[in-house]
DNA sequence: TTGAAAGCGCTAACAT
DNA sequence: ATGTTAGCGCTTTCAA
């Protein structure tokens, strides 16, 4: 913070008034020549505004949160890609908080980002949370003074707008499209029990059976925690104790976790198994077989919130809001029908 | 921004002074009995000091601005993990900015960042600049009055301590490999043309051959820009102008490319030709072939930049250092001995 | 052991 | 058309 308004109100006889008034544009009534001199002084000098001063007394930073469990996951990745480039185009700035997917630390970071001033938080929370966590966020969330939108993860108990993809309807239109094939056994390698999109994605996969009228298998749910080995492992658990034709992993870093296996077993993909995975990563279409999942539109998703959370920045009394997102299944080459 | 010091003195009848003190662990001279009003008091409030005022009169503000051109990339996702673990072992949370590699944005965003109080800068540059942005970027770190730490990208010229890998010894060692295994013909595809990482993996490889005694290929520079389509059209071109029997692609996204456009011709890798990337992205060696490629510790890096700024927030007088990371050759299954 | 006062850099009513 | 003043929330001498 090197030269301040008062350093270009001394060197120009003016008073800190006036040259805050030109420098912000509000230059109504200024005459044109010490416009344009304080203009020129404050080039010269190299001024830039302090934002912190700023801050301070317009309570309002321009900056805005953003807690995710994990920025070098994809997902994550892409989602704070898109919160970024539209905030940029409105002057804002992001303050960003990995929690390693821990929900203490999602708490700790909106205690902090409040107490940095932002003026609105968006959280993608942990997923492994428990009910006492669950109290926690929501005394949080529903008592803040600013703005606290959820995306990917979030409580439908909570006040606060939320962004997600519409799980049930994913997960419905990837294991309809298995038993479209002939699969009748079909399991799921699924993220923490707890976690609502678990829960969501479970009751679509349940939801398309009794469409078609085909009976559930008897065990077809094990748990995985969104991470690749977490897959490898439910993978090895299932070839040895079911006799699952498909696989349909929660995330794509399971399903790959899943490719890996079987891999290592010798099997083939779709041959000996198909799996469909869940997010779109970058890579799905780049495996060995292109992995068949369903699409996030996970940039859009990010550019959305921040949309939503500027619209409560300015509306504080705007009704919160919970905006879906439509799944889209990607058909590739990790499916197949039954042999 | 709700409670302040100023309630919490005046629910307790003590002065903002004491309170302060008390708060900031600077209880010295306080007695017990009031330091345990105010602590309790605080607590009933919710009390959390607003950092803007703190960062105000003390000027740090326990942030650090992380400017790079692509939170999406894996790269620089990891990076960006890895300082942020660190520096949340220090309290300290950072402010990113995403340029989409344009060199204005990175300018930009210096300013921004200061402008924001930021403590240091941990700048990756954009790839594609010209001698005018160089000037610019060269007077704005030497005068910088905060300590700016670049990574990855750099400039000899600057006087700023620099992270980054030792990329003439990667691709040193990538060439290497490749002209042991019989391979005369390698061609590169290589970043943008004017960017130091370019310049010093080129360098490398005409450095092995050199040691090899080989004589170089006529023609075995080709352009990309780091980003996955670019890879695939230079392999068209290699396929078409050049007899190659070997590709030192200067990323895996890029390589990821060369896979791609060698499937579409019906090539098999490494039978047809020999690739080899550089980054070593989490998903090389989960391809249909695993990738041969140049270890990057991306983590290790970041955290190594975060270190480096903490140290010279504090000691300022501290020398610029250049800090070289040894690269390592993953050797997987896309290369072979030409056929 | 505690408090008063000044000031960090800025904005915004309210003079002049 | 320009300046005075107060104050945002906090820390930090200095005084009591």
């Amino acid at each position: 913070m090197r030269v301040t308004l008062k350093d270009i109100a001394r060197e120009t006889n003016l008073s800190v008034t006036t040259v805050s008034l030109v420098l912000n544009q509000k230059e109504c009534r200024v005459s044109d020549s010490t416009r344009s001199l304080i203009l020129k002084t404050a080039e010269k000098l190299h001024y830039y505004p302090n934002q912190l001063a700023v801050g301070l007394v317009k309570q309002e930073t321009k900056t805005i949160g953003l807690i995710i469990p994990d920025i070098s996951n994809h997902f994550f990745a892409n989602l704070a890609l898109g919160i970024d480039d539209e905030m940029l185009k409105h002057d804002r700035n992001i303050i960003l908080s990995n929690t390693n997917d821990r929900p203490e630390r999602d708490l700790k970071s909106i205690q902090v980002l409040k107490s940095r001033g932002v003026d609105a938080i968006i959280l993608a929370m942990a997923s492994n949370v428990d009910q006492t966590h669950i109290r926690s966020y929501k005394y949080i969330i529903d008592t803040s003074p600013i703005p606290i939108i959820t995306v990917d993860r979030c409580n439908p108990a909570f006040n606060c707008s939320a962004l997600k993809l519409n799980n049930k309807k994913g997960a419905y239109n990837a294991v309809s499209y298995l038993l479209s094939l002939g699969h009748k056994n079909i399991v799921c390698i699924t993220g923490p029990a707890n976690s609502d999109s678990t829960q969501e994605r479970l009751a679509g996969y349940e939801w398309a059976y009794r469409d078609a009228g085909v009976s559930l298998p008897e065990k077809y749910v094990f748990h995985g925690d969104y991470l690749k080995q977490s897959g490898n492992e439910a993978m090895k658990q299932i070839l040895q104790e079911t006799k699952a034709t498909a696989v349909f992993a929660f995330n794509d870093l399971m399903a790959l976790g899943a490719y890996h296996c079987l891999r290592q077993e010798g099997l083939s993909i779709p041959e000996d198994m198909s799996i469909v995975g869940f997010d779109n990563i970058d890579f799905s279409d780049m495996l060995e077989v292109p992995l068949t999942t369903v699409n996030q539109p996970t940039y859009e998703i990010g550019r959305e919130a921040a949309k939503r959370a500027l619209l409560e920045i300015t509306s504080p009394e705007a009704e919160k809001q919970t905006i879906s997102f439509e799944p889209h299944l990607i058909i590739r080459k990790s499916t197949a029908k039954p042999r």
